[in-house]
DNA sequence: CCATAAATTAGAACAGTTCTAGGCCGTTGA
DNA sequence: TCAACGGCCTAGAACTGTTCTAATTTATGG
């Protein structure tokens, strides 16, 4: 099987957002997005990249979770401050946030409903609505 | 009016946490806690000390706010990796974030409803439900 | 008023992220 | 296929927000 033809999904993926399928970006988004959707941070990528022996500079990593965020392929999630986590998932749904060890899961978005939202001042718009289930095992 | 009487409130406030009334955190207590509530970063408050010409050091302004937080005076809020906001009113309610400027605005609590909540995994307790709601003006 | 512990301070250190400038590489058109 | 253009990558410096350290100052109970 050519790298071509095994890479081709994921080639097809980023061109489709309009970026280069380049090494790199290929590499990184084999990494994130195969397997179960993964809440994801700039260090832990790069670390993952090395432990599989593929060089990429932790600037592009950086540059690559948000050129992904932009164009629609992740979403990027700020539970506490300092440190930026981006998600896989990019559906509707909300999250748990574990305080003990900061991690994160989903919670489907059939499993919270948010009835009645007040209506922004000012004429914004809604863009989004974060639901954070903080809760600390003891 | 004597200093004392002055700052009584505040210094009771302080008592109250188990917190020492220093010169310091009564000041900073004044500026956080008079008029409306607020969302205040440890950088705007340091620099509305010294707009009152209330000699702090910014690494008491970020111990203040730790400590007020942990004695239930103040309510720590992250919207976005990197700034830390510190929330005056304690009560229950979420947020608007305004995704232009990266300010916050109260929801009242009755005005967001969160009905079924999911049962958090392995036992875990909830310790609270944020709701953040992205708002863009255009 | 003294002794003690707690609080404050300046500045260094730190973590995470972004910037910079130069070289490299994917794409396009001939 | 190949040149060349523009986007991409990189190392390392720089930056931002926060925490730590060690020495000094201050509030408090006796």
């Amino acid at each position: 099987m050519t790298d071509q033809k095994r890479y081709a999904p994921i080639i097809n993926k980023l061109r489709g957002a309009g970026l280069r399928p380049t090494r790199q970006r290929i590499a990184l988004a084999e990494l994130m997005f195969r397997g179960e959707d993964r809440h994801i941070s700039a260090e832990i990528l790069h670390n993952e990249a090395a432990a599989a022996r593929v060089s990429v500079s932790l600037a592009t990593v950086y540059n690559t979770l948000h050129q992904f965020t932009q164009a629609g392929l992740l979403r990027e999630i700020a539970v506490e401050a300092g440190r930026s986590y981006f998600d896989t998932n990019t559906s509707d749904h909300h999250h748990f946030y574990f305080e003990n060890d900061g991690h994160l899961e989903d919670i489907a978005s059939e499993d919270v409903v948010v009835s009645s939202l007040p209506t922004p001042p000012g004429g914004a718009k809604i863009s989004r609505v974060e639901v954070v289930v903080r809760v600390r095992e003891d």
